[in-house]
DNA sequence: GTCTATAACAAGATAGAC
DNA sequence: GTCTATCTTGTTATAGAC
């Protein structure tokens, strides 16, 4: 049926990508909680209802700008992970390629890192496909540490281990859904070494982006890439 | 002059700690996006503009609630440091009783640490009183640290020295202020490790209250106490 | 059917007169 | 303290143009 794609159809899909880059960009100037229907119909010189032809109204062009977020950053990830693969670096640098672009992509657009990371505006929750994107972005990080346990050549220190880490049933069963889908011939050790990267990669980021590093940090880039080193270290990456 | 107390500024002082009751009450029913003088005057049955008496505006209401926040989080984390200390726990119990607090404290209120760790409403910065809570907060999460340093019981892996940390000129200025305010007595690598724990509390955290840990990690609190172990390990701190 | 504009409604923040 | 006026916002109803 509509294989034909009318007229219709192009100038639709140009308006409507139109009304997300005014979206876009009023987002990166004002943040989210400002953005405004009526301002951004005044910038493309439409009456407001005209927008509602091409979004639901303003929480489904919110939903539009996350789902955006996600799949931008999601693309930038999977390209780091690509390229540092290809360059066939080191097994600790491959590992710092996608934390580093998620920082670069975070400085380069604060608003929308906080749209992903930041407080969930209570009403508009993620839409479904996010998680999708999500877990893309976490397999691209994850990448180089699941090569690495297939080549068998992850020495991880298993640090928990040493001092009889006795939660291993519990912790097993909790970590089961990133085990089985992103890291399925890792150790829970490891799976759990990545769970806790990832926390302190996403509060680097976000304790730097929202301004708690003000006066306290003064070269967050440099904590940043000591502290994915010493991931790198306890997950057991050779360098 | 004003050593006076009339009865005037009685009221106006019980005035408006029913606004900030009410508030507070909104807030964690309906999230910061959805604050309303209009709401919050209505609950009051006073007119709206009667706020404007008490308060500077919405932001300056809002500004109220974060002042608050930190407040209130900052005491919950002195009380427990207090209380661990008194306990003559082990010193990395003393450690995880902090992180521990903050995040009973966070689950308890979730849009109140969304105020404090989530995104910045642009416009409505911090106010200026906020930086001597956050040192207070700080200083009760790392007294068990340097207790330990004062006392020489700190066993630091040094884990980035071992393999020849040579970023430490940069690192040491970048360091310095959180060095010279909270751990004057510590290694650059303490500071450095109690940034990055830092990171971690916040993330995890903040992952999980965001909802980021929906379906991915089934059990955030048993993650939360090992990675904080974990960090306490790095830290050097007995148990 | 599809798009657009006009107009209207409800809710909100805020300033000023009283 | 209140009331009123002015401005902004999201949203919808309606009617006309292609």
């Amino acid at each position: 049926m509509p294989a034909a794609r009318t007229a219709r159809d192009r100038v639709r899909d140009e308006v409507t990508k139109e009304i997300l880059a005014v979206a876009t960009a009023h987002l990166a100037r004002d943040g989210a909680a400002a953005l405004s229907l009526r301002s951004i119909a005044r910038d493309l010189e439409m009456a407001p209802s005209a927008l509602y032809r091409y979004f639901d109204g303003r929480d489904a062009l919110l939903s539009a700008l996350i789902l955006g977020a996600y799949t931008s950053l999601a693309e930038e990830a999977e390209k780091a992970a690509d390229a540092a693969e290809r360059a066939r670096e080191s097994e600790s640098e491959r590992w710092i390629a996608v934390p580093r672009t998620m920082r670069r992509w975070a400085l380069a657009r604060p608003h929308e890192w906080g749209l992903i990371f930041g407080s969930p505006v209570p009403g508009y929750r993620a839409p479904e496909e996010t998680t999708v994107l999500y877990t893309r972005l976490a397999a691209a990080l994850v990448r180089p540490v699941a090569d690495a346990q297939r080549n068998g050549r992850l020495h991880a220190r298993r640090r928990g281990e040493e001092s009889g880490e006795e939660l291993s049933a519990a912790m097993d069963h909790a970590l089961a859904p990133v085990h089985d889908v992103l890291l399925p011939d890792s150790t829970p050790t490891t799976v759990r070494h990545v769970l806790q990267s990832w926390a302190t990669l996403i509060g680097l980021i976000s304790l730097e982006l929202f301004g708690h590093f003000h006066n306290a940090m003064l070269d967050p880039g440099l904590l940043f890439e000591a502290a994915m080193r010493d991931a790198a270290a306890d997950l057991g990456l050779g360098n």
